[in-house]
DNA sequence: TTATAAATGACAGCGGTGGTCAATTTGTAA
DNA sequence: TTACAAATTGACCACCGCTGTCATTTATAA
């Protein structure tokens, strides 16, 4: 019923530390060898245990998933990314949801990769932002990679993957500039969080290029919610010089605007253009549907985990890896926009 | 570093086996060396190697979920609920997105059990509702537990825990009639998933209770999606006789129908009751927030595991239990709902 | 032909479980 | 109290399926 390494060894005439070498690319196998028993492997259909490899080798074979985030289509998009990079190399994944806010919360990461005997952890908001996680990491050991707001690579944001939010945010706000907006509002998200700040920092860039001083009145406290969004937009359309265009920090906030607007009769996107940030189901759930950016969620969650597999395989030099993946989320112009009203 | 059975074994002054026996809760452990034993275990924080247990033992320590589902939030509950009880009895969980409308997908479950040698799969919508898995799994001894609709327990539904959608759609349309609402509307999910039926047999079942026959015309076919809401919704408010309530089949219909009754002025609750089922965060991300059912997923996936490790545990009796447990989601009444208008 | 490198295999664990059997402790009835 | 059965416990071994180490064989170059 179950294959194991003897059976290909058996099939292949060679020795069961062959077979090893096959499976783990380790150098110094004849090419003939090698193939005879890639066939025997892929007749039997032989796949490792797991739990063996685990307990005889040094290495180790899964990798951790730590999150804490209200958001469940970015959590559910991440973790299909993470499998499907641990599918193709053969690794696991341990997800552990968590309470970043809990006191112990490093002695927990700590303990759960000790005893999990992980690979490595891929980290993502919040927790991809707090120091005191990444030192207690470095110090036992344990690789990791963080999933981070940020454009530029620098020595600083090693074993990262970017989102450049910045530069999706200016992109976005170019869209609004672009159909003769002048007066846009932007909601912000929560501000512990540094893709509200990111997001923030890439519009008024945008508005600045184009001469336009950001109006202080129009960037609105909030976060990241559909509440927010509520009260943010009625906040702007109560304003005498209403805004034309809001910017919103993500699509929840935009849902929680534009429902505003229709509480106050506004007609979208006649009257008023509103954006929101990360493609998530909620922009499609919407009448009309956001203009968004899309963040690719899954992608970057695969990226994240090969950069740890690469990393952790052997004869790969260890340690800091120049790599700084960066992605943008695009803009994806629906209807939610349109030319500003003379 | 690394705490093994050896550590502990030392420290309570008994030998590894019987640090075994107390960790498997084997009988025949005289209560004192029980005690001594746990006591050293915990001081050291000991935590047996899973890799270790899954390759010397015949019992294995891990279950799989599998799911296809674009609900995120509630994989996500579910996926908590699991881990929890994973967590407390000491199994690992292995999770498993995939296509459910592949063509291989019996071939593709199976391939995944016998080689991650789980303990046992919980299944939810729409696996649990394939019979074809169910029979191939039985077939090839695997145990797993279904989470399903249905209100009471039977002799086919054995592995099953039960959500009583019936029972609680009756509830619901209960609270509408003590608003004294008559014309009640229902929007259905889609036809394939059973809950959709069953509430559909509540709805109607509270109706006729109170004599009142239930209208084809308010009984609108439809998806699990908004824009299936925003669609019923538009026909029932064109009709030339309006209903004055509307039950949607879960609350993302539900935000839909309310955004559609927006879009025709209609004010909600004071011309129109809705409400949705679930209690999904989507019933707080409108406004008003919505009269919902509350479903507790994770709580129902705790207990799916928790069948299943009582059941694979060696000394209970295997097979087919007599439990199954039922769960009724609760009326949560929120602002979406008002008195019938005169 | 011999020194050297490349390829391969033998073997000992990794940290537990399962089984067997003997030794020890405990409880119990006479 | 004693004897005896029963309950506990431990010692020991094999083994789960694979990897790490090191010795051995084979190919290659000098």
């Amino acid at each position: 019923m179950k294959v194991t390494i003897n059976d290909v060894a058996r099939l292949a005439g060679v020795s069961i530390k062959t077979v090893s070498r096959v499976m783990n690319n380790e150098p110094s196998v004849k090419k003939a060898t090698q193939e005879k028993v890639s066939a025997a492997i892929s007749e039997l259909n032989y796949q490792p245990n797991a739990a063996a490899r685990n307990l005889a080798g040094t290495r180790s074979y899964s990798i951790g998933y730590i999150y804490d985030n209200p958001n469940a289509y970015y959590v559910i998009d991440m973790q299909r990314g993470l499998l499907e990079a641990c599918r193709k190399h053969g690794y696991e994944l341990l997800i552990h949801p968590t309470n970043a806010k809990s006191a112990q919360i490093v002695q927990e990461v700590i303990d759960l990769v000790q005893h999990a005997r992980l690979a490595g952890l891929v980290l993502t908001p919040p927790f991809s932002e707090m120091p005191e996680i990444a030192e207690a990491l470095e110090r036992i050991g344990v690789d990791f990679v963080r999933i981070i707001s940020g454009s530029t690579p620098s020595p600083k944001l090693t074993n990262c993957v970017l989102v450049d939010d910045f530069t999706a945010a200016f992109k976005i706000t170019n869209h609004l500039l672009e159909l003769g907006h002048t007066d846009i509002a932007f909601l912000c998200g929560d501000e512990e969080h540094s893709s509200s700040g990111e997001r923030l920092a890439g519009f008024k860039a945008a508005l600045t290029k184009r001469g336009i001083t950001p109006n202080p009145k129009y960037i609105v406290p909030g976060s990241y919610s559909f509440e927010s969004g509520v009260k943010g937009a009625k906040y702007l359309l109560e304003l005498v010089h209403k805004p034309t265009a809001i910017f919103a920090c993500n699509d929840e906030i935009a849902a929680g605007a534009l429902f505003s607007a229709r509480l106050s009769q506004v007609e979208i996107p006649q009257q008023l253009s509103i954006v929101g940030f990360e493609n998530s189901p909620f922009s499609r759930q919407t009448w009309p549907p956001l203009t968004t950016a899309h963040q690719p969620n899954s992608t970057i969650a695969m990226q994240a985990a090969e950069l740890l597999f690469r990393r952790s395989r052997p004869g790969q030099q260890q340690g800091i890896s120049a790599e700084q993946p960066v992605f943008i989320p695009e803009l994806l112009v629906r209807e939610s926009t349109a030319a500003c009203p003379a």
